[in-house]
DNA sequence: CAGTAACCTTACTCCCAAGTAAGATCTGGG
DNA sequence: CCCAGATCTTACTTGGGAGTAAGGTTACTG
């Protein structure tokens, strides 16, 4: 159900996406998704939540917390990728709607960024740097997902280089 | 008359934009945005292109063709800054739309995307990398103008050392 | 001063999609 | 077997905004 929404909230966008459609593809009826989810919006909010939630978790379980902090980091990319991988339509909309501050959407996707930044902050202590890094990451990931040729460890290896420059740089 | 149309889509975003909003802020009425342009989708991307087509400029001019590679880098990205803290609305909407692949939308942005990271690209030869950069440049950016506290130069600067992990990695 | 053409506006039509009212169907308890 | 309540559907209403038809206004020419 929340499958099918993030599957068409990914192929057309939040506009363009109908709730019938979306009714149809889950096998349902409109009226049923107002039932469960309230509104359009309300609808996107649980879905982006779920999708969140599900990514940030996946981070955390990569990284164990005895890890060098390097190796964290490591693991915590190579679980980003993979999910963006295996969820294609969760990260497109994740993305996408990333950065259009349309008011009500906005905050459930500033939520899951804040807490991105937030652990790249406590990495690498540098608002600035937190957000450049975390923008290349998401670009090369969309690169990366058109471009399955390059290995996943390759783009993992490019980010890790970034990082590296960054403490070459502090010091 | 543009620039009517451009903060209003910076403001609301494409769909939430109305043309009657639009033709009031322009001082003018409805038919007359599509006597000039045709259509919504005329009128968007005409402002598109002219927006990119400024910034593509302002970085020509910027980097003088006989500097070294690193000076022309740090010149374009300096004028880059510039363009976005003068033209907020037009970097605004270069920048949200940019990755929302609505599909009559999103070839005009896709252009200045392609010439970005095609610069990028005969800099740095490595196409995931140049992705990675050019979104670590658009989210600071972002992030620099939420945060004008910060100087450009030090923007600039962290940019730098990211180019210059590159040409650490490759050696 | 008329006629004409470029230019612009008011005042619509029409469609699409969000949201809803009213009733059908299915389930379990007496 | 019948009733109550949860669950779901069909079939609307409604609003907003893209696009347009028809007519007004200004400016220029004989």
């Amino acid at each position: 159900m929340l499958r099918a929404a993030g599957d068409l909230f990914a192929a057309r966008g939040f506009h363009a996406a109908s709730m019938d459609e979306i009714a149809e593809a889950a096998g349902i009826s409109k009226p049923m998704l107002y039932n469960y989810f309230g509104s359009k919006e309300g609808l996107y909010a649980a879905y982006v939540r779920s999708s969140a939630q599900a990514l940030i978790q996946r981070m955390r379980e990569a990284a164990s917390p005895s890890a060098p902090a390097q190796e964290r980091l490591r693991a915590g990319l190579l679980a980003f990728l993979t999910y963006a991988e295996q969820h294609r339509a969760g990260w497109a909309v994740l993305h996408n709607e990333a950065t259009a501050q349309s008011d009500p959407l906005a905050t459930e996707v500033m939520n899951l960024r804040e807490r991105l930044t937030g652990m790249l902050n406590r990495i690498f202590d540098d608002d600035g740097f937190a957000h450049a890094f975390a923008g290349a990451t998401e670009s090369l990931v969309s690169w990366w997902l058109a471009h399955p040729e390059h290995p996943k460890d390759l783009a993992v290896g490019l980010l890790m280089n970034i990082a590296e420059s960054k403490r070459a740089a502090d010091t």
